[in-house]
DNA sequence: GGGCCCGTTCACCAGTTCTTCACAGCGGTT
DNA sequence: AACCGCTGTGAAGAACTGGTGAACGGGCCC
């Protein structure tokens, strides 16, 4: 039950605020509510923010066990995070797939170039 | 990094006012009376105010020893706190449930607004 | 003994969360 | 083009966790 290696408890990335220790993220100030499975994904994924996670990796220390062909897991808790995370930062891309590899944790503006008069 | 070990006699969140000396809680103007539980389960609650506690940690701080699983204690004490508390100050929840993870003391309001017609 | 208060445990209910499917889209191959 | 492996996505049912009311038992005090 160690967790994992030894992370701070709070890890940085971009303008979100994980708290590895209180189970909680704060993203750009506000307070997202993570389930379980989310957090330790996330957590995961961070700690190796920048750099690639193998889908076998993810599923050894998120659901413990190896990963079995088939198995959709990953990809549905990705996108709940996904979709969360988007909510809170919008103007940030986090989770980058690596078709074939894994993913990838990296704060990435979502739009390239600057809008003056974007969407309301 | 240690926390319980020595706070204010005198701990405000909100309206609330926890006189941890005298083992009493001023809600709002009123006094409110808890058992020794419940009083303990506040403090260990209010000495973290804001953040996540977890089951496993307000055990060991308010029953002393490990959580047994399947033990509900915690719960029952929890609603019998959030009961009082609403009854005091019905227009402040005080106790979030972070799933998975435990317990948040926090004051938020009852209800942002009163909404007559909203969600369909 | 008979209430009372308190803390624990139980049973059942309700709201969330997790897993699994099914189908769609995308590249790259054949 | 047709096929294939891999991921995106929405939905449905299973599995869990927590909410809640009430019963049970131990101290205490009258």
């Amino acid at each position: 039950m160690e967790a994992a290696t030894h992370m701070p408890d709070v890890i940085h990335i971009g303008q979100l605020e994980i708290r590895a220790r209180d189970g909680l993220l704060v993203a750009g100030g506000r307070t997202v509510t993570l389930s379980v499975r989310e957090f330790e994904l996330l957590v995961a994924l961070a700690s190796q923010a920048g750099r690639i996670v193998r889908r076998e990796a993810l599923y050894a220390l998120v659901w413990g066990g190896e990963l079995r062909p088939g198995d959709r897991s990953i990809d549905v808790y990705v996108r709940k995070l996904r979709v969360k995370l988007e909510d809170a930062l919008p103007e940030w891309r986090f989770i980058h797939t690596h078709v074939g590899f894994g993913y990838r944790l990296e704060p990435e503006p979502s739009q390239p170039f600057h809008n003056a008069a974007t969407r309301p």
